[in-house]
DNA sequence: CGGCAAACCTGCGAGC
DNA sequence: TGCTCGCAGGTTTGCC
């Protein structure tokens, strides 16, 4: 379930392996995954030491030390699983395996395959076609209800669409979406140019309080995924509306309590009665 | 240009 | 038990 929160805590959990490790063995178990691996993968990053971890929307960056960067994207189904590379058995849908010079493996397992693999140096990053027209990162400064309102002023979809577009702000899905919508009391059905910008205010900060807690959710828990089954980023969740349909809203004690509607195809979970 | 549905691919749970 | 259907956290494409 990689939203933000959840990719932010794998980078986390990766840098813990990776960070100052050289790669020692990328192994590609297929050339490809949404997209053909990038021609000549293998040979650019083995020998290569990580220099960094980072994340930027939902994408993984992991910095190598002569400027080459991995982008890594978990798509719908991605996850990474850390664990010792001495008798590591790749399971089913293991697509990509790093191995470092301190014997730790990295698994990449994505059985969708809407995740996706590229490679770009450092000074090329911020063209890449991926991450060029990507909107700002919610949890920064530069994102603020002034901003989201002139983001969203003029537009006719619905706020909820709105906000799924990686152009407006980097990083929220289908899940934080609606809960951040529930949060600031706004509908997911309101058309997005109809946002005040009071509204926006509380929209902004709902944003950042949700996804905010949520890393910090995944961050108490990483230790003990880690140490376990070493996959990272799935922990528990506690969600006010997402797939809560049915069940008596967290906020109000209204008839017909949390109801699903279907917003471009997607699911959207919301209170009729609190989110106006 | 803006907004929406469909497509990409596989797995899982519900219902028959 | 076994089949079919609907649904799934993302992003791009193509159509109106």
């Amino acid at each position: 379930m990689p939203e933000l929160p959840e990719v932010e805590t794998v980078c986390r959990g990766l840098a813990a392996v990776l960070d100052g490790r050289v790669i020692a063995e990328l192994e590609l178990r297929r050339p490809d995954l949404r997209f053909p691996l990038p021609l000549g993968l293998k040979q650019l990053v083995e020998g290569r030491r990580v220099s960094a971890v980072k994340r930027r929307a939902k994408y993984i960056l992991i910095h190598l030390d002569d400027g080459g960067v991995l982008i890594a994207h978990l798509g719908m189904s991605g996850r990474m699983t850390i664990g010792p590379a001495e008798g590591l058995v790749p399971i089913l849908h293991d697509h990509v395996i790093f191995r470092t010079d301190a014997g730790m493996a990295v698994r990449f397992n994505d059985a969708r395959r809407f995740g996706f693999l590229d490679y770009a140096t450092a000074p090329a990053l911020g063209a890449h076609k991926l991450l060029r027209d990507l909107g700002p990162e919610p949890l920064g400064n530069e994102f603020n209800g002034p901003m989201l309102a002139a983001s969203l002023a003029g537009k006719l979809a619905p706020v909820k669409a709105a906000l799924l577009d990686q152009k407006i702000v980097a990083g929220l899905g289908n899940i934080y979406v609606s809960e951040s919508l529930f949060q600031a009391g706004l509908s997911p059905r309101r058309l997005a140019g109809t946002v005040t910008g009071g509204e926006a205010e509380q929209l902004a900060h709902a944003i950042k309080d949700v996804l905010g807690r949520a890393i910090a959710a995944g961050g108490s828990s990483l230790r003990d995924y880690v140490q376990t089954s070493g996959e990272l980023g799935y922990f528990q969740h506690q969600w006010a509306v997402y797939g809560k349909e049915g069940e008596p809203c967290p906020g109000c004690n209204c008839e017909e309590g949390i109801q699903r509607i279907v917003q471009s195809n997607r699911s959207t979970f919301y209170c009729a009665k609190r989110q106006r």
